[in-house]
DNA sequence: ATAATAGTTGAATAGGTATTCAATCGTTCA
DNA sequence: TGAACGATTGAATACCTATTCAACTATTAT
């Protein structure tokens, strides 16, 4: 994804001292991966349209393909991400799943990110 | 990206109810594809990367570069998106171009992100 | 045991996207 | 004016990913 080459900015214009002060407040690589993998978890209609039903109710995966109009294929698919991320927790009962958040942070993330984009119309 | 087809769940055994009222409970279309857009653009480590360097200061483009170790092309690509998506604001001043953070529901996303990180380990 | 249904999974495909490369624009300075 | 540099842009490429399709598992009911 991302690779060095020549071109990286070799020029004495660069601001070297402001640099150097943000490079050392920077975190680290790894946490920064890790802000990017759970945003673009969110960063999916599909997904985030999953979400805002199950900010509702517990569903199963036939009542929410149902909702969006799509396969169960495809929503089990898109699930098996939101579970594997931890963004929902699931329980089986006889045939069916059931779904649910698996923690509140998701709905407060979820809601700021709904009021930043109203209070800027 | 979304298809209807056949296998859209026509079961009885959907549980009608609250599929329903879900239904009726949920935002727009407009507005769910609107937050996937937001979470899009925080979902590349690149971007990231980016806005943690603003984050701490305003900084040109080739400063940017420099931090994460990329092209002034790559960067630039990336600086047009958030610019588009109005998450970081620029002033331009002789040759050089200057970007900062446009608004500060952008940093607390972003902490809040950090938050959830860390607090489920 | 068999049929039916809920759900999952893997492979294939199609569409999306980040980076590279080369060309270009705009500004400054000699 | 022309050279140098910061920055942007478009096209090409390579990678990633969401959906489809078909096969499969597990559970329930006849």
């Amino acid at each position: 994804m991302k690779r060095l080459t020549k071109d990286v900015c070799e020029s004495d214009v660069v601001h070297v001292g402001v640099v150097e002060k943000v490079r050392a407040a920077l975190p680290d690589e790894e946490t920064l991966a890790d802000v990017a993998e759970l945003f673009k978890v969110f960063g999916d209609s599909t997904r985030t349209r999953i979400l805002s039903c199950l900010f509702e109710a517990e569903l199963c995966v036939c009542d929410i393909a149902s909702l969006l109009g799509m396969t169960k294929s495809a929503v089990s698919h898109q699930l098996r991400i939101l579970r594997q991320t931890k963004v929902v927790k699931y329980r089986k009962q006889g045939k069916e799943v059931y779904y649910s958040l698996d923690d509140d942070h998701i709905s407060r993330i979820y809601k700021m990110a709904l009021e930043h984009l109203s209070e800027d119309n």
